[in-house]
DNA sequence: CCAATAATTCGATGATACTGGAAATGTCGA
DNA sequence: TCGACATTTCCAGTATCATCGAATTATTGG
């Protein structure tokens, strides 16, 4: 994951109504749910949470597809867990948060 | 780790600067560096890094303390892990960011 | 106290994001 | 083809974010 893609992918998830839209998704699994049931279930007008389904989409965090008239979307676990991949090894030291500068020269958690 | 706290901090670390500033943070290790230092490194005005700097702290990514005339700024380390460890937990379904819908039942790692 | 240094806050400007109703688009059953 | 349904796009208004020079605050050595 390159660091637009990561600065995209916080973006998207910076914001209360997408973060709970987003664990929603993660929620329901590779199954997803359709636009209407979303709406539904976090109480928003269609035209917002479109909007941020939309945000989503661009950051590659979820997927679209179409079933019958529903458009269905489901969160994209790969992605996310390349995101959480930058995250530690580059903000984090390569190991598990940990300081870098004056402990493992390497990145290498042996002994 | 609390929703607001994961936005907040997910929106400070959602900036093209603030992400790379953060990073070279993460890359002093605990010692830190000068504001000044900051500044000369990531080639920035010093009331726009000033601003940058306000945000992460705000977020509770990064800490201030005062050393003679200069500030020195530093990763908070915990925070980051607690922040890899919300998304983690809440967006990755528990494990490694596998689907959670079908399988696991409860989120217990055992075979 | 004063001059020099280090950094922040202020203020004005432009850009981008969020909201939600109304209108448009795509899909299907009959 | 028509009507109903599911969702998006359009639009305008409001709010928040980002930039950076100038003015301000804090700290220190002499």
């Amino acid at each position: 994951m390159k660091t637009g893609d990561a600065v995209s992918a916080l973006g998207a998830l910076a914001n209360e109504h997408r973060l709970a839209l987003f664990r929603f998704l993660v929620q329901a699994g590779p199954e997803g749910r359709a636009a209407g049931a979303i709406a539904e279930k976090l109480e928003m007008p269609a035209s917002s949470l479109s909007f941020h389904l939309a945000h989503l989409t661009r950051a590659g965090l979820i997927v679209q597809r179409r079933e019958s008239r529903s458009l269905i979307y489901s969160a994209d676990f790969a992605a996310m867990n390349g995101l959480v991949g930058f995250l530690t090894e580059n903000c984090c030291g390569g190991a598990s948060c940990a300081p870098v500068a004056q402990s493992a020269p390497k990145k290498r958690k042996a002994s």
